[in-house]
RNA sequence: GGGCGAUUAGCUCAGAGGUAGAGCGCCUGCCUUACAAGCAGGAUGUCGCUGGUUCGAUUCCAGCAUCGCCCA
């Protein structure tokens, strides 16, 4: 006996963590995930939504690990060259955060150190800590080509990055504008749309009075009275008979005593308030589209400090907070103040540091989407770029059609710099992918550079083309792009799956990748979100230490949908269990066909039928893949392996594999073997782990480089399913039957078979040891009938049991109680079939199956009835 | 305010126009020589409510209720 048959016998238990670390730096080692260019065959490639620097692996990027590396490797072992891309974001303000606060905790701070040596400190960082997640990518298995490992920061990346800026901005699409923008006054910097987040927060409804020249006033309502130190007018909506009538004379600013025209905008709410609205263009959105159509001035009342600017009067300097008590004190002692009532509202707040957001005028860099949002709408509406679920495609749509200009600038010092210098003499502004030498307008030298830095999402969304080598014509921008995938979870369908549509179609010409799969979110078990600040988060990386990479892999698909789940441990412990299970079913295997090799057998039907259904098993499974249905594939696959495989396959060759015909026993090992190999390359692309070291032992690893089991449509065969059916039916009956009558399990049973004259009987006489092994029944197929007193009805017949010691009444209400659950059944059937309508409407085939049904259960009461008579006979 | 999704066994979730499923938990019996992370057997549901379509609805449609998410 080898070592490696000496360690398949003592080890009755898989033990994942040495397995997985041992296979792990194997594959790493050979290169296994590697993929070049070849022209032969075809590329399958995925790069990865690059998750930031800062990052940590939690659930949704184990769930989504464990998505793209399923469907890598699935792929590769469909024959296609595979290449699955991975990397990371530098994530701007995250990052910058991160190094702030480790400075802060030095008593240092970014500007004592200057940007320059700032910059050095966050590169530092990022050698340090930038690689964490990728590490812990490998630890879930996954088969990433790491020798491809992109970060957005890179030096390629950032000539990429430049050489998108210029483009754009010589069409016309960037361009720098004062606009409102969404200000965070703690991080100093303009953010995005996607990064404020409303929360609900019990505030005030205030009714401020507004004197109007001459006589009259009219009262507006605002949750921000502050900002009416910006107001510039009075809006009130057209259609609004109660302020017909003063529209185009002039408000008093209360407090300050500017001049306030009185204007009529369709934009202005009849019902909110009192339906006069104060119009402060420059911190409100709508108010800014008000005044700008309008042509009313911009008073910036707030500053980019978060303070009350200059034209505040006598309240500048004081904060937001600040300010609002004064001018509700005076504006009360004013009498101006109409009331205050209690209100919930939602407030604009920073994502990464919770304060009020500001909406601030501000000089900006912009993009212009109208263009380029045509193209990447129009790529969606006819399907050339494929959401799974599909709803998720409308979300895009809806999306793209309300795009307003993107603010990709942001005023921070981690992140690609804007390729924008200025002309220290002339004030010329020059957009080049590298400093210039000579002001082409003056012919200067000396240039300042834009301090701004771009959006992390405007370096995202090179992604699918920048990370293959582009602005470089290399091979691989023209053999993997477009990409296979992008799998990403669905706030992303904003940040960056519209962004990366929009550019590869601009800069590459073609579809960063054809479909689009957003995976589940996974909530914590209570329904709550998964949260460090909450508290309820859950660490991949303990899971994969309790119960091993596999078994989280397979719990995580598992708990996959197309809709939110609650996380389940129990399906993680389900998936080390079922690795158990495989392991076990190996080791039977191998150690009982020990020197032969897997080889189909047709021989047997017990061997003909594992092979359809496991015909049966690949189609299902080959069809939910193709449909993104995780949680069904690897449910297939677990049904098929446990309840198929072990439980009767393995149960029904053992008699094989331990009898003494030698030319069965080869014939059974070898197809026992035939259909292990099949099932392991099955589930490797979702345990990788298990699968390799079951594989190695008969030589075949590594598994990537073996073919994925085909569809053999002659191998399913209904004549074998039916009879496997009938004899597993038989099995269950009489299992049933020893529970029932509580026969011991060391007991044997003896069963005559009367056949009912349609067929199982020869099943039954071909399998009789099956009988024996499975049910502990001696079945005989001639004798007499006289002595059997316990009746179990099988297809095709009944088992006639002789029992020494006779309990009548036992078995009488036994078969009453069958009696009673066929009659139900049969009133059921008649009185469907006495139903015109269903006989004349339904289809033929299912009231053709109801008579079988109903006459199937006649016969069985008959039987029962004639038993029961005889039994009951004086 | 607009949109999307959910409501099925004690729990977490599948499902499908034709007699309701899985895993866990629960009950009974088994350390049967692959596996007690196992084997065999069992119990459990007015499929959220109200209407409609249909021969037939838990499944399709409408409305309602409750919960969740996204957008504003």
């Amino acid at each position: 006996m080898t070592d490696a048959q000496t360690h398949l016998l003592v080890t009755t238990r898989f033990e994942p963590a040495a397995v997985e670390d041992r296979w792990r730096t194997e594959w790493l080692a050979s290169h296994l995930f590697h993929a070049e260019v070849d022209e032969r065959r075809r590329p399958y490639s995925i790069v990865i939504p690059p998750p930031n620097i800062t990052g940590n692996l939690h659930m949704g990027h184990a769930l989504n690990g464990t998505i793209q590396d399923a469907l890598t490797r699935y792929h590769r072992m469909l024959g296609e060259n595979a290449c699955w891309l991975p990397g990371t974001d530098h994530a701007g303000i995250a990052t910058q955060n991160v190094v702030e606060k480790q400075l802060r905790a030095q008593g240092l701070s970014k500007e004592q150190l200057g940007r320059e040596e700032f910059t050095r400190r966050v590169w530092a960082w990022r050698e340090q800590y930038g690689g964490t997640i990728i590490e812990q990518l490998k630890r879930l298995g996954c088969a990433c080509d790491y020798e491809r490992e992109r970060f957005t920061f890179d030096d390629g990346y950032v000539r990429a990055v430049n050489k998108v800026f210029v483009a754009l901005f010589r069409k016309g699409y960037i361009y720098k504008d004062h606009y409102l923008v969404n200000w965070c006054p703690r991080c100093a910097t303009a953010i995005s749309d996607l990064e404020v987040e409303y929360v609900e927060e019990a505030g005030q409804l205030y009714s401020i009075r507004y004197e109007l020249e001459g006589d009259g006033s009219v009262t507006i309502a605002t949750t921000r009275p502050e900002t009416m130190l910006g107001d510039t007018a009075i809006a009130v909506n057209p259609g609004d008979e109660r302020y017909a009538g003063i529209v185009g004379r002039t408000a008093i600013l209360p407090l300050l005593g500017r001049r306030l025209p009185v204007v009529a905008d369709e934009r202005v709410q009849i019902e909110f308030g009192t339906g006069a609205l104060k119009i402060t263009p420059a911190h409100d959105l709508t108010d800014f589209d008000i005044g700008r159509d309008h042509g009313l001035d911009t008073v910036q009342a707030i500053g980019p400090d978060g303070r009350i600017t200059e034209a505040g009067g006598k309240y500048a300097g004081e904060d937001v907070a600040e300010a609002r008590k004064r001018v509700v004190g005076d504006l009360k002692s004013a009498h101006a103040l109409e009331k205050a009532e209690d209100y919930v509202h939602s407030v604009a707040t920073c994502q990464r540091c919770h304060t009020h957001v500001e909406p601030l005028i501000s000089l900006q860099w912009f993009m212009r989407m109208d263009e380029l949002k045509v193209p990447a709408t129009d790529v969606v509406r006819n399907e050339r770029v494929r959401f799974v679920p599909e709803r998720w495609g409308r979300v895009y749509l809806d999306w793209m059609e309300n795009l307003r200009p993107w603010c990709v600038s942001r005023q921070l010092w981690w992140g690609h710099q804007l390729p924008v210098w200025y002309c220290e003499g002339c004030r010329e502004t020059i957009v080049d992918e590298a400093e210039p030498r000579t002001c082409p307008s003056c012919g200067g030298a000396a240039f300042r550079r834009d301090s701004d830095v771009l959006d992390t999402w405007f370096s995202s969304a090179l992604w699918p083309f920048a990370t293959w080598g582009w602005p470089e014509e290399t091979p691989e921008v023209k053999y993997f792009y477009p990409t296979s995938l992008l799998s990403t979870a669905r706030e992303i369908i904003f940040l960056w799956v519209a962004r990366m549509v929009m550019m590869g179609l601009e800069f590459i010409g073609d579809i960063p990748f054809s479909d689009v799969y957003i995976h589940s979110v996974i909530q914590a078990a209570d329904g709550r979100r998964m949260s460090k600040s909450l508290g309820t988060g859950i660490d991949p990386l303990e899971m994969i230490d309790k119960y091993g990479a596999d078994a989280t892999r397979f719990g995580l698909l598992l708990m996959s949908s197309s809709q939110d789940v609650r996380f389940s441990e129990e399906k993680i412990a389900m998936g080390r269990n079922f690795a158990n299970k495989l392991w076990n079913a190996a080791r039977l295997v191998l150690l009982a066909a020990e020197g032969v090799e897997a080889k189909r057998s047709t021989v047997d039907q017990v061997d003909r039928w594992i092979e359809s259904r496991l015909q049966r098993c690949v189609a299902e499974l080959r069809g939910e893949l193709e449909a993104y249905d995780f949680a069904a594939a690897v449910d297939t696959l677990y049904h098929f392996v446990w309840d198929e495989f072990c439980d009767w396959y393995l149960e029904m060759v053992k008699v094989h594999l331990y009898g003494d015909e030698t030319a069965a026993r080869q014939a059974a090992a070898g197809h026992a073997r035939y259909v292990l190999e099949a099932i392991v390359r099955l589930l490797h692309p979702f345990l990788p782990f298990v699968t390799e070291e079951i594989a190695a032992h008969y030589g075949k690893s590594p598994l990537l480089d073996g073919a994925y089991p085909a569809i053999d449509e002659a191998a399913v065969s209904i004549a074998d399913e039916a009879a496997i059916g009938r004899l597993q039916a038989a099995v269950n009956a009489l299992r049933a039957y020893r529970a029932e009558t509580k026969t011991a399990p060391a007991v044997a049973v003896r069963a005559l078979f009367v056949s009912d004259g349609t067929s199982g009987g020869e099943t039954y006489q071909t399998y009789a040891a099956v009988f024996a092994s499975l049910a502990r029944t001696e079945l005989s197929f001639a004798g007499s009938a006289d002595s059997a007193v316990y009746v179990v009805l099988v297809p095709g017949g009944r088992f006639e049991i002789a029992t020494p010691a006779v309990d009548t009444s036992a078995e009488v209400a036994r078969l009453r109680a069958q009696l009673d659950k066929l009659a139900a059944e049969i009133t059921r059937a008649q009185k469907k079939l006495a139903n015109p309508s269903f006989v004349e409407r339904a289809p033929d085939v299912v009231v053709a199956k109801e008579r079988e049904k109903l006459a199937a259960h006649e016969a069985s009461r008959g039987e029962l009835l004639a038993r029961i008579a005889k039994l009951t006979q004086p």
